[in-house]
DNA sequence: GACTCGTGGAA
DNA sequence: TTTCCAAGAGT
């Protein structure tokens, strides 16, 4: 079949037949049959699953998803949360301001809006947390709304489909465009899902599986033997590497010195291990005096801009401390879990250090 | 438009 | 080991 021969109804009917087989099956969704029928899945537990899933794999985001509905099953339930709370839970999954926002949008919905998400683009994207994709999705997938969502998937599958060698993000307006043409009227929240399966689990970034491809036909790039080069996507900038020291400090009694970071930066709103800034050397830094051990090895993280090298002092710590900076947590109040991956990593090696001398 | 902002899995 | 990258948003 040529080209010409397919209507973008076609395509959009292609889509949706095979959506209706394969979609996968997730925790936030309802399934096509019930969502043909005109039902629709919870708009809290859509948008949460939304922010949960920005740049995060839905791997990563399945157990975070579960135990946040377990906490927090409604909107309203999430509004009245600790900050500390929230802020813990999100711990380990990255971009910590989502989190934040998460927090303040949950409040102004409970607060301001009844406790009801807004039912289009335009209301919803008025909220912290909820950009273009995000407002998109929400409409679309918990309302029914006809909007086009542009995500990676979307790009991806939009930039094969038309043969598109325009550069990412250059290419954005035009995949949109092109996006937009496929959105039915009918089902536009599944038809968003199975653009999204699709370049999920079929038009994958690295060997996509064309010969098992819905649009295997009318791809353009797939008859042009450049799918697996697209989308094509700007050079990105080399990591530096930064250096810092970081302080773990015990009390006598297992208390830990700890901080809570500034909300606005890095890691902002988690709770983490005083330290120095991190810059082109490590500087000593440390919150309070004390015999501060230098342990061997080094904590060694990426972050999405550069690299970091940590040096993990340690030190015991008296009963009447007075640290400028921090405060202390209670033996049996502190968790590993609270901590970002690289705070975690720091509290194991100097776990492992100490358990090492005893 | 350019930067900032996490993490873990895959190749 | 390094690179890529996953349902992006905010400044």
């Amino acid at each position: 079949m040529r080209d010409g021969e397919m209507t973008e109804i076609d395509l959009s009917r292609a889509l949706l037949g095979w959506y209706d087989r394969h979609a996968r099956v997730l925790p936030w969704r309802i399934g096509p049959a019930e969502s043909a029928a005109g039902q629709r899945p919870d708009p809290y537990r859509v948008w949460l699953s939304e922010v949960m899933l920005q740049q995060t794999t839905v791997a990563a985001v399945k157990a975070y998803f579960e135990r946040f509905t377990m906490l927090w099953p409604t909107v309203d339930d999430l509004a009245a949360a600790p900050d500390e709370s929230v802020m813990g839970e999100w711990a380990g999954l990255g971009y910590y301001a989502r989190a934040r926002n998460l927090l303040k949008c949950a409040r102004m919905v409970s607060n301001e809006l009844g406790g009801a998400f807004p039912q289009t683009r335009e209301g919803l994207i008025a909220l912290p947390g909820i950009g273009p994709y995000t407002a998109a999705a929400i409409a679309a997938i918990a309302f029914d709304e006809p909007e086009t969502v542009l995500d990676g998937n979307v790009e991806r599958v939009m930039a094969r489909l038309f043969d598109i060698h325009t550069p990412l993000p250059t290419a954005k307006p035009e995949l949109m465009t092109r996006a937009e043409t496929l959105t039915p009227r009918r089902r536009p929240g599944d038809h968003a899902q199975a653009v999204m399966d699709l370049g999920a689990t079929i038009c994958t970034p690295k060997s996509p599986a064309c010969g098992i491809c819905p649009l295997r036909d009318p791809c353009a790039a797939r008859r042009a033997g450049t799918a697996a080069e697209l989308p094509k996507k700007t050079a990105k900038k080399p990591k530096p590497t930064r250096h810092g020291t970081i302080y773990l400090g015990q009390r006598g009694d297992g208390a830990w010195l700890m901080e809570r970071r500034p909300d606005k930066g890095l890691l902002g709103g988690m709770l983490g291990w005083p330290g120095s800034d991190w810059g082109e050397a490590a500087v000593d830094a440390p919150p309070v005096a004390a015999d501060w051990t230098v342990l061997p090895g080094e904590v060694r993280h990426t972050f999405t801009h550069f690299h970091l090298v940590l040096s993990v002092h340690i030190a015991p710590l008296p009963l009447d401390c007075a640290p400028e900076r921090g405060f202390f947590v209670d033996k049996h109040a502190f968790r590993r879990s609270d901590l970002p991956t690289v705070m975690r990593k720091a509290f194991d090696l100097a776990r492992d250090a100490i358990k090492d001398r005893a």
